[in-house]
DNA sequence: GATGTAATGTTGTCAGACAACCTGACAAAT
DNA sequence: ATTTGTCAGGTTGTCTGACAACATTACATC
C-alpha cells in the first residue's frame, strides 16, 4: 500500500460513497514482487547467482529497464547485491537491509496488534530512558507540546500534530537519535492504520480529557526521574487508545 | 555502506593486511544522495513538487535512466512519491517509509553505542515477553540452539550461527513476528559492526564460558516465567559482550 | 610456469522513442 | 450558463538499442 500513490492524493470529494478506483499496478512493482517471492520462498538461496538482466528480461517478457528497476528495489531492500561486470547475487540475510512494515502488514487485526505492541514497547523504553536522562530543556519541550495539544483540542481540533510532537520530545530526551527515529517510524505507521477507525471515537470530550491526564502522568514520571513509573504510564496511555486490541490475546 | 557491494564479497584473502580497495561510487548512488540531501535539508519541503526527470537529467548532467534509478530509491525510502502523468512530490513525513541504520551510522563509536542500545532494549523486551508467552516447543528450540552453540565452540568454532539462532528463538517466542523480524534486523547490523573488533577477544575460553552461563540464565528465567529476570539477564549478557561501550556515558 | 593480452559476458550509463495518464483550454451541445 | 466532448501539451512508465566500465577466462608470449 505504501507504494500506491493514491494514499497521498488530495482529500476525497464530498461524495464519500464513491469507491476509490484501483489503479493497475505498475509493471516494475509486479516484477519486484515476483523476484522477491523467489528469494523468500527459498527458491533462490543466499549466495546463489541471480539470472542476468537479459535473461530475466526474456523470461518475464519485460524490458531490461523494467527488470533493472525491480532489481534496484531489491538491492535497496537488501535481498540482492550486484557487482558490475560480475552479476547479481542473493544476499546472506535477505531483506534485513531495511525494516519495513508494509510487507508484514495486512488488514488482519492480529497484524495490527503486532505493530501496536512494537510501538508500545518502544515508547515505554523511550519514556523510561527519558526519565533517567532528560535535561531541563527537553522537559520544557514536552510540556510545551502538551500545552499546544490541549489548546488545539479546546478549539475543536484533534491536536494530532502536537501529539506527535509530544511523543517525539520524549524520544529525543533519550539522547539516542537512532531510537528516536525508530519511534518516529513506528509511530507514523501505527497512526496510519488507526486513522480511519479512530477519528470519530476520539472526538468524545471524555476521551480527550483522559488523554490529557495520561500525558500529564507521563511527564510527571519523567520529571521526577522514575523510569518504571514512566514506562507504566506510557503503557496505560497506549492501551487506552486502542480499545479494540486491548483485551485481545495473542495466541501463538 | 550498505550499497557497497564489497561488504558482501567473498571472504577476505588470507593476507589480512591488504587494505580493501575503494570502488568509485556509482553515479546513481551519488545522485540519490544529492537529492535526498535536498529533502533532509528542507530545501525541498513536504508536498512540494520535485523537478521533472528531464529537468533533473539536464541539471545534473546525467541521463534520465540514472535519474530514474535515484528516484526509484527515494520512492522506496519514502522520501518522495510519484503519479504517472502528474509528477513527483516530496512525501509528508520524508524517509519514514523504511527504517535503515546505514544512513544514521558512521564509524563514530558513539553511533555504535546508539544501535547497541537499541538492540539491548529490543532483546530485553523480547525475553520478557517470551517469559510470559513461550510454549514448551519454543523453549525446546532455545535449549537446542544453546546446545549447538556450545558444541560448536568445543570444536574450536565461535558458534556464531547458533548464537543467532538462540536469540531468534527467543524473539519467536514472543508470538509477534513483526517484533521478531525487527530483532533480526537490529541483530544483523550490530553484529556487522562488531565483526572485526570482536573475533579475537571473543576467542578466549574464559569469555566463552561466561557466554554460556549467561545464556543459561536467560533460558532459566524464561522457563520459570519471570519477565523481569529475563530482561535483566539479557541486559547483563549484552553489556558483557560490549566492554568497549559498557561504561560509556551517553551525553546529550 | 609466469605474465601480458585479447575475447567474452555482465552490470552501469546513455540516448531516443512510444504508451499511459493528467491537466488545462477550447469548442460543441444542451 | 452549464455541461460535455475533444484536443494539445506535459510527465511518468516502459521499450529498444547502444556503448562504457568492469570481471573472468582462454590463449599467446616470454
Amino acid at each position: 500500500m505504501l507504494t500506491n500513490p493514491d494514499m497521498h492524493a488530495p482529500a476525497a470529494s464530498k461524495q464519500e460513497n464513491i469507491a476509490p478506483i484501483s489503479r493497475r499496478p505498475l509493471l516494475s512493482v509486479t516484477v519486484t514482487d515476483t523476484l522477491r517471492a523467489k528469494i523468500e520462498s527459498a527458491t533462490w538461496v543466499p549466495g546463489a547467482r541471480v539470472p542476468t538482466e537479459k535473461d530475466l528480461s526474456a523470461q518475464l517478457s519485460v524490458s531490461r529497464a523494467t527488470v533493472r528497476e525491480a532489481l534496484t528495489r531489491l538491492k535497496h531492500e537488501g535481498y540482492i547485491y550486484s557487482v558490475q561486470g560480475k552479476g547479481a547475487f542473493v544476499a546472506d540475510q535477505p531483506g534485513l537491509n531495511t525494516f519495513r512494515v508494509d510487507q508484514l502488514f495486512s488488514e488482519n487485526p492480529i497484524d495490527s496488534a503486532h505493530i501496536f505492541e512494537l510501538r508500545s514497547l518502544v515508547e515505554q523504553n523511550c519514556a523510561a530512558l527519558a526519565a533517567e536522562r532528560r535535561t531541563v530543556a527537553q522537559l520544557r519541550d514536552m510540556k510545551r507540546a502538551l500545552k499546544k495539544m490541549v489548546a488545539e483540542q479546546k478549539n475543536g481540533g484533534l491536536g494530532l500534530e502536537a501529539d506527535i510532537a509530544f511523543h517525539r520530545s520524549i524520544a529525543n530526551a533519550t539522547g539516542n537519535p537512532m531510537l528516536a527515529r525508530f519511534a518516529d517510524f513506528v509511530g507514523k505507521h501505527t497512526r496510519e492504520y488507526l486513522q480511519v477507525v479512530r477519528l470519530s471515537a476520539l472526538k468524545s470530550a471524555h476521551r480527550l480529557i483522559d488523554i490529557e491526564r495520561e500525558h500529564v502522568e507521563i511527564i510527571e514520571a519523567i520529571e521526577s526521574r522514575k523510569p518504571e513509573a514512566a514506562r507504566k504510564a506510557v503503557s496505560r496511555h497506549l492501551e487506552n487508545g486502542l480499545p479494540k486490541f486491548k483485551a485481545r490475546k495473542i495466541t501463538t
